[in-house]
DNA sequence: GCCTCATATGCACATTGACGCATATGCGCC
DNA sequence: GGCGCATATGCGTCAATGTGCATATGAGGC
């Protein structure tokens, strides 16, 4: 249950309600994990079963009532025996790259374009993160054991991003390229080897 | 179902078994895209219903019958139409990212083991990656669109891996530098801020 | 004789994840 | 007055994924 860690992991900052861990999951971990505000609820509440976390409830008026939930001594517990397990590596799981494996059983248009599209992404999330290393680590360097890991977290996902990014910058090339000699026109073809007989619909 | 897609590219290649299909999914896609046997039946299953392959059987004694897949044209208009949409930018979800979010609740040492097997892990990936390279493009080009693709997929897991390694080193010595700045001594401790009372187990 | 490995396929169950929908209300915008 | 947005929680369903177990047998090692 690594959303569950992931949770636990936030809530050793500070005390916060499932809202606020959703928005949390959008933003600063969200980078690296992705979960929606359902998940968490349900992940939340598996949690406070097992003791691991437990909530105060903050009557609001106007707004549904908060559930502000705290780590309770088994949840920091449980997190530090998690975290002394080895981590599994993940793989990539881009399909995207599914995509680049039967490069010669598909559209390139359709490939290019979503090329460009992923260089932007990668670009902006890339920038993104250089923009907060600036602002919270101007010297690059951390003060603490608690700032060391999310300087960690920060320079790793930076560059990630502009290792996709470059990537995705040649592969384009690469493929204009390879059309040109292949074709030597610019019109949508489908790069199929000859060998079939099938065309795009 | 983007497993049932990587089946499909993969039987762009050659007619190939669950066996053989397994076996694919742990060397060269499967660096990108882990699946075990019992996922790739069932996907099989899926995708034979759906007509986009055909199962021939081929019996045998002493082993159970095999069931050679194909890809059927419907399987190929299925295919290019899945790589014509654009990719979801997957996230990393690597759960060492949050052992280090929540670096000063955890214990370094397991932390730091972890690290260590990590970038051998990933050193030992990129040897393999630039092994194949080597061997199938001593040059450093493609020759033919399919080619490209291969090239591009050995060249970003080459990549990847060396990065990642490259964190696993740098963070470990940045985590040395820090205990050693933060307690002056090599014990194994706990990180705890000191406000909690609990100690490792 | 027994154990493990390689070949070859598959079911059953549990967890995780994605997506839609529901509830409740104050605030600002047009 | 209606619309969307932010706040705040949650159910239900289905697809995708992960893990364990089951079957069948020839070949080779101890």
């Amino acid at each position: 249950m690594a959303l569950g860690d992931a949770i636990l992991a936030c809530l050793t900052e500070r005390p916060m309600t499932g809202y606020e861990l959703a928005k949390t999951f959008d933003s600063s971990i969200g980078f690296f994990w992705k979960a929606d505000h359902q998940q968490i609820y349900r992940e939340l509440s598996k949690l406070r079963d097992r003791g691991f976390i437990q909530g105060r409830e903050v009557v609001q008026t106007g707004k549904p009532n908060k559930l502000i939930y705290t780590l309770t001594p088994e949840g920091r517990t449980a997190l530090r025996h998690w975290a002394a397990r080895p981590s599994t590596p993940p793989s990539i799981k881009d399909d995207l790259l599914i995509r680049l494996h039967a490069l010669d059983s598909v559209d390139i248009e359709p490939i290019r374009t979503d090329l460009m599209d992923r260089l932007e992404h990668h670009r902006d999330r890339h920038e993104n993160y250089e923009r907060i290393l600036k602002k919270r680590f101007p010297d690059g360097t951390a003060s603490g054991v608690l700032d060391l890991g999310n300087l960690l977290l920060l320079q790793l996902g930076a560059r990630h991003e502009r290792m996709v990014a470059d990537f995705c910058e040649e592969a384009l090339q690469a493929l204009s390229a390879m059309s040109g000699k292949d074709k030597g026109n610019g019109t949508v073809v489908s790069l199929g080897d000859g060998k079939r007989g099938e065309r795009q619909s």
